[in-house]
DNA sequence: CTGAAAGCGCTTACAG
DNA sequence: CTGAAAGCGCTTACAG
């Protein structure tokens, strides 16, 4: 049971079996070829000894690490956690261990230095929430490591993309607040560099313009370039009565910003987020938001991901953008005007 | 710079340098004795052939692979992403990735089964979020594995723990609702056998005590042995006011459940939750809740870890429980009864 | 069906 | 200050 500092090796296994570690491997890894009796002595050994795999000594021989890195810019925000929750329970149970990679937040991309902090870690694929940076593209796709862009189109990379329809959802959110009565209306993005940014950004100026209303360029802000108060301060000058935001966080920094000059939401203006957290928080609903099923969206990830490690076919996974369809979940921020 | 899928090696650096791998090695690694020059064609060699070195190899023959394993239930929490995004950082920053592993919520343990799993990656540390289950502390303590427990007491288990006060917390909780002006008070936990649940319970009870009050033992729930519905028939019948909840998201659960029958938090009964995770989202207070000021705990748990790295010894930092002091932020869900 | 040898990419002693 | 050899714990060919 308890075998002090020791550490146990297949070779420790070798001779207590009187077998050979290549012998303990093969039965280890259920390779074919052994009896059931050299199957029994060495699972015997194994649970006698407390043997543990070095599962990074068997993946610098075998060139496959079971490991997968997931890059994100922070975990804060519940939709990443969410989902890299979910991912990495389904790379588990595929006997991939997740390693876990952040820039800092300090920008939407996946640049050099970090995506060579990845490769150190040898991962059978890479699973990113970020962009890769320009002048990591072709240094990552030469490296021939699976490699999948979560929440992103992957197609200006030439890279396989999970990603939802982002301008369907801007265009929901348009589509409700014109509904409701809404009129003037502006959109809080996060980067101006971002594609899906400016993807809910089109689909929401879209909406607007069908219902014959227009997304002044001067209402279009992004907030990681600018700061809430002075965002407000044109709001409130120019009588901004609706709101679209990237995403619910930034709803929320939006909604404390406003209501710290006095004003209510829902009854002074009102707003719309993206992602659905509440949910997630298994909050109230307050806030009005785009939920894109982000279990589904998870799992569709994962199975990429999964699909191209067993080198299968891109086509082999059906296009999570295709067969899933964004709703809006409408709570108390966006009452009828 | 594009190199193909040709991998470089230390091998290759040598050749390029026509120095031995010995002495490239030195140099990567900042080991005394070398000249100016060679390590200017060392670190040229690096660039032009886009050397990576791999960690995994360098720490199957140094003992040391500069990874830290981070378990927990869940990332769901945002008390667990947001101090696991902290607490990696922190790790980054000094040279260590993280790798993380989850029970699935299966339990509040972490169990034979999971350990052996973290073991197999051969972490320099561990940081767990999980109190180990009784069978595998020993077990834990023989591999000499720098373990911290965080955000639970390790005394129970002869480990080091980085824990707050919670007693502490339960009490401010008490003593809030009774000043507000509730009764009839109910504590809503998470399982019956987590310590740090139980904590909450007693200082919340105390409070009550000190008070003239008593927290009526039908009134003890946890949620993970018993259906919210069932916890709110039982309350409603009762005609219990005021809720203390061992976190918030089981709050928000609480509020779900109540209100689908009717009732109104703020009006028909009051609730205080735990972690402050509105403030990580950065929402509008509306639940009344405890803040441990996770920012200062998270870095307090990671320095820990750091301090055992280094063979410091474990008095070398202070107890985050001794240093910092909780404190209750008052939202909307509590008011003057 | 089993074993002895070689090697994955590094770092650690040990020589010079 | 630099290098040749050995070894970390496995798995992969290759023999028998």
């Amino acid at each position: 049971m308890s075998q002090g500092k020791k550490k146990i090796t297949l070779k420790d296994i070798a001779a207590y079996t009187g077998l050979s570690v290549n012998t303990v491997s093969r039965v280890l890894n259920k390779k074919p070829y052994y009896t059931k009796e050299v199957e029994e002595k060495v699972t015997e050994a194994c649970r006698a000894l407390g043997y543990i795999a070095d599962r990074n000594a068997s993946g610098l021989r075998s060139g496959s690490t079971r490991t997968i890195a997931i890059v994100f810019d922070d975990l804060v925000n519940p939709f990443y956690s969410y989902t890299t929750d979910i991912i990495s329970r389904i790379f588990e149970e595929h006997g991939y261990n997740t390693i876990i990679f952040s820039n800092n937040a300090r920008s939407p991309y996946l640049d050099y230095d970090l995506i060579r902090n990845v490769l150190s870690r040898k991962p059978d694929g890479i699973l990113s929430f970020l962009e890769p940076a320009e002048d990591t593209v072709a240094f990552i796709r030469d490296t021939g490591i699976p490699f999948v862009i979560f929440g992103r189109d992957g197609a200006p990379y030439s890279m396989r993309g999970v990603d939802a329809d982002e301008e369907f959802g801007g265009k929901l959110a348009g589509q409700h607040l014109v509904s409701r009565g809404y009129k003037n209306l502006a959109y809080i993005g996060s980067w101006h560099d971002v594609k899906v940014c400016l993807d809910r950004q089109r689909g929401f100026a879209d909406a607007l313009e069908s219902a014959g209303l227009t997304l002044d360029p001067s209402h279009i802000f992004y907030i990681r370039e600018a700061l809430p108060d002075e965002i407000v301060d044109k709001l409130i000058a120019d009588g901004v009565d609706g709101l679209f935001c990237y995403n619910d966080i930034i709803a929320f920094v939006m909604i404390e910003a406003i209501e710290r000059r006095g004003l209510v939401t829902g009854r002074d203006y009102g707003i719309v987020g993206y992602d659905n957290i509440q949910q997630m928080l298994r909050m109230p609903r307050f806030l009005t938001t785009i939920d894109v099923n982000v279990y589904e969206f998870a799992r569709a990830g994962a199975e990429v991901m999964l699909a191209l490690l067993a080198g299968e076919e891109k086509a082999a996974v059906p296009s999570f953008r295709e067969t899933h369809v964004s709703v809006l979940i409408e709570g108390r921020s966006t009452p009828q005007r």
